[in-house]
RNA sequence: GGGUGAUUAGCUCAGUUGGCUAGAGCAUCUCGUUUACACCGAGGGGGUCGGGGGUUCGAGUCCCUCAUCACCCACCA
């Protein structure tokens, strides 16, 4: 087969994906006693289609994945998919709506059965898209957070973690989402600044102030700072009656430190039903709590005419009321506060106190390293003992200020697609249990878990054998032992995920794995930033044009293209800007690589990956030498997440040393043992990075039938001459000054002379092609305009008119040289630089001082002359 | 209010424990269609590394401080 004369990745793509995959290349064997390296792939939402961002982790994973197993080791990467609890939901109730129903209408299985055939479609999508994007994932081990093993560990984990008291039942403040009618957590809500009327009302002898008056019926608490000078007279208990919005009420004095004095006139009322701060300050004291909102928003009985109101409605009806009575002191228009919605649908947020499930981070209950410990003490110490590793460092500050901050963890959640929460009730008996209870009468809980208390047990719940799981005689510690999936895989090596969901789920991660295991979830995790449109600017819904469709980028440039462009000048942690001319540079890239593959199959028809290579010319040693250097460079890269700087080594490597120098210079006199080796090796190398192209390459020059480049080892250290290799580095600075002074001149074609220098001798042919001289000739002494550059004595052939025309240029280096001559004398003179530098630093200062002088002297020589 | 990150060429960004005259891609200018590649080659121009201090023989890199931008956390009635 011929490569043709462009890279046309559609061409390629798919077919060489299904020969990896039907080849079973990205299968793991546990059985093996090769090192082991595992990747959880963290599961995308089932909710349409992949985004760039899901490009890009499949791109870094991928490389991790390509080149652990080119280095020897069995890899697992895990894929799957997340019901993604809430998401889902919404879509669904939304569709219902459309459809004027909702989901009390067509009852629990009805919805759960539209919900399944919804998720099922969307991720066959998905699965596809991963596989347009070369994710060499283990499909044989897909695994959906809904499956039945997978729901096993979350029952195992439920049921343990309330046997142990972690997991409590309580009325508590919540986060109530009335649209969506369900509770969300802490870390899901999102706040929207907004311009509000700020009212002061008069509340018997106070002054309170409030932006939301319908909270305020069953007001009967005053607050204020027990320093608070202004209201010394009054003490803590104190009652006093005052005119409120539906007529008189008794209300007492309660002295709490949460009240700042700054703020407003330094008192409020408060609504403990429907406010945290309020709520924790009604606990203190035992004050009463009194719903004034329903669960749909709407006034209770408590508001007595204004029950059954909406609160926008409400609002400015009970205001006037209070205008009516005089109790309205004043209105501020200008008011800037933050409202709370959910991230999910963005409905707005009414704290509410609900019976809820949660997950104490507090209670000691925890075996970890022999000590009874806390979930929030076992989540600082991995991290803090280095049984973690956050790549980059910086983002374990985060971690740790959001730990300390962290309170109890509510896992209901109201609605019915996801995992339902294993407890069954019947009159006032509750029964916890993996499976149902025996017996009639028994109700199962309605709620259902938070997404990530599933999506929390992903590194493992995953590597449970699915035919043990069905075992009910079989503990929790009983199905990890004998999973051989997980025995070999877990902990997972890494997790890459983006920084954005560090709390939601990292953090999640590694408080259940630690508490059902004992082990780690993963030993480091990488945290990429998100990639943003073009303008810098978040990609949103809201500016269709700004999101970026991989899909719609791989039949343009390739697979390879984009995946390049997403690694290329990227470092962690740091978002980036999407900009087609990165793909268009990298599809430039991939194609270089074809056609010096190209010029490669002109000389030779097989690779052969096996045979060591016998380097003959200086450009051969050095050749060699770079490889190497990129070898060991490329490899380390990567094992340091450092995925833009290995690119950086691969891409110059192909194109500077490779294409721009040895092929050029090669041509003189093919040496196709050579030429093949050096292929295979940048194959190799840029297989991590760009396998379609790379293995296209490969299966085209393939050296037997049955083999793939997906297969092949790293590459190993080669042997060269270092000396010899330094020869073609004066060629190159040769070749590099004749081309200057042939460009600035304008001149065309031309002689190079030289006395007494073998490599230029041996080396005639090269330098003259190169440098597009018409000849390179012998001489016995110097004529015409002396190379500065190198230390080989040699001359252009040019006559002093033309050479005048140099002046300028030769004096600015000359000025150049003294300047950088002026340094370096200075950092030798010196005496601590001589006494504390590292003495090689010292020798090369010297060496440098050495060369630039020689330089100097031949300049000032050629200026004389001129 | 608390915290983190960013600030390097016209643009987008690399720069690993401090150590050659600070780099890349794109853009720009000059020349060039020589059979691997115009999705190309050769050469050039362009930066007092946000400002100011400090530590050091030596700072883009470490410390302090200020400014601007971005983000995270908390959230005040």
């Amino acid at each position: 087969m011929k490569l043709s004369k462009v890279y046309e990745p559609s061409q390629y793509e798919s077919d060489i994906y299904c020969m990896w995959e039907e080849s079973g290349a990205f299968i793991a064997h546990p059985h093996s006693d090769k090192p082991k390296f595992s990747v959880s792939m963290p599961p995308p939402n089932e909710t349409g289609t992949l985004s760039i961002g899901h490009a890009l982790f499949l791109t870094l994973q991928d490389i991790m994945v390509r080149h652990a197993r080119q280095k020897g080791k069995d890899a697992l990467w895990l894929p799957g998919t997340d019901h993604a609890a809430l998401p889902v939901n919404a879509i669904i109730e939304k569709q219902l709506s459309e459809e004027g129903t909702d989901k009390h209408d067509i009852g629990r299985e009805e919805f759960l059965k539209r919900t399944k055939k919804f998720v099922g479609n969307s991720r066959e999508v998905m699965a596809k898209q991963m596989r347009a994007m070369g994710a060499s994932c283990d499909w044989s081990r897909f695994r959906y957070t809904l499956d039945d093993s997978l729901n096993r560990a979350v029952n195992e984990v439920f049921v343990r973690m309330y046997q142990d008291g972690l997991i409590y039942r309580g009325n508590r403040i919540v986060n109530w989402d009335p649209n969506l009618q369900t509770t969300i957590s802490d870390d899901e809500i999102v706040y929207r600044e907004e311009t509000a009327k700020f009212y002061t009302l008069q509340y018997g002898p106070f002054k309170i102030g409030t932006a939301r008056p319908e909270t305020k019926f069953g007001d009967k608490y005053v607050v204020m700072h027990p320093d608070d000078k202004r209201y010394a007279d009054y003490k803590h208990g104190d009652t006093f009656k005052a005119e409120w919005i539906n007529g008189p009420i008794t209300a007492t004095v309660v002295k709490d430190k949460a009240v700042d004095p700054e703020f407003g006139t330094g008192v409020m009322t408060i609504t403990p039903w429907h406010d945290h701060t309020d709520f924790e300050i009604a606990e203190r004291h035992n004050l009463d709590k009194q719903q004034i909102i329903d669960f749909d928003g709407k006034l209770t009985d408590v508001a007595g005419e204004f029950a059954g109101m909406e609160i926008v409605e409400a609002r400015p009806k009970i205001i006037e009321k209070l205008d009516k009575k005089g109790l309205l002191v004043s209105v501020d228009n200008d008011y800037v506060h933050n409202i709370a919605l959910n991230d999910r649908g963005k409905g707005v947020i009414e704290p509410q106190i609900k019976l809820q499930w949660f997950v104490d981070v507090n209670k000691p209950a925890v075996d970890w390293k022999g000590q009874k410990c806390s979930l929030k003490e076992v989540m600082q110490s991995t991290v803090r003992e280095g049984d973690i590793k956050i790549v980059p460092k910086h983002f374990e500050k985060m971690y740790f200020h959001w730990i300390d901050n962290l309170r109890d963890w509510c896992i209901s959640r109201q609605i019915w697609w996801g995992h339902q929460i294993p407890v069954w009730y019947k009159k006032h008996e509750t029964y916890v249990g993996v499976k149902p209870p025996e017996g009639k009468g028994w109700k199962r809980d309605e709620d259902t878990l938070d997404t990530w208390f599933s999506s929390a047990l992903w590194t493992w719940s995953t590597l449970i054998d699915p035919k043990l799981a069905k075992n009910d005689s079989l503990g929790l510690n009983q199905l990890l032992e004998q999973s051989k999936d997980f025995q070999a895989y877990h902990p997972t090596t890494v997790m890459e995920t983006g920084w954005d969901i560090i709390f939601f789920w990292v953090a999640r991660m590694i408080l259940s794995t630690t508490y059902a295991t004992g082990q780690v979830p993963f030993k480091t995790v990488y945290l990429h930033g998100m990639v943003r449109a073009e303008d810098g600017k978040k990609m949103s819904k809201s500016r269709p044009e700004s999101i970026i469709d991989p899909l719609h980028v791989i039949p343009k440039y390739g697979t390879d293209a984009l995946r390049l462009a997403l690694v290329m000048g990227v470092s962690p942690g740091n978002d980036q800007n999407w900009g087609t001319a990165k793909a268009e540079t990298n599809r430039n890239f991939c194609n270089k690589l074809w056609n010096i593959a190209r010029y490669i199959e002109s000389q030779t028809d097989k690779l052969q990956p096996d045979a060591e290579p016998k380097p003959q010319t200086p450009a051969d040693h050095w050749v060699l030498s770079k490889l190497d250097k990129a070898i060991k460079q490329i490899d380390e890269s990567i094992e340091n997440f450092n995925f833009s700087g290995a690119y950086f080594d691969l891409y110059h490597l192909i194109w500077d040393d490779v294409a721009d120098w040895y092929i050029e210079a090669a041509k003189h006199n093919p040496d196709p043992a050579m030429l093949s080796y050096v292929l295979s090796t940048m194959l190799k190398l840029a297989h991590p990075f760009a396998p379609f192209v790379s293995e296209t390459i490969w299966q085209t020059l393939k050296p037997d039938s049955n083999s793939m480049l997906i297969g092949e080892p790293w590459p190993n250290h080669v042997k060269y001459n270092a000396e010899t290799a330094v020869e073609f580095e004066q060629i190159k600075s040769i070749v590099a000054e004749v081309r200057q002074i042939k460009t600035l001149l304008e001149l065309k074609g031309g002689e190079l002379r030289f006395k007494e220098s073998k490599i230029i001798f041996d080396n005639a042919e090269i330098i003259k092609r190169l440098s597009r001289l018409d000849a390179v000739s012998s001489v016995g002494g110097g004529r015409g305009l002396m190379l500065t550059q190198t230390s080989e004595q040699s001359w252009l052939d040019i006559d002093k008119k033309m050479a005048v025309k140099l002046s300028d240029t030769l004096k600015d280096r000359e000025k150049q040289l003294q300047k950088s001559i002026n340094h370096l004398n200075d950092r030798l003179g010196n005496p601590s630089y001589a006494e504390k530098a590292p003495q090689s630093l010292v020798d090369e200062t010297r060496a440098q001082l050495a060369k630039a002088e020689e330089e100097q002297l031949k300049v000032k020589n050629l200026l004389a002359r001129l």
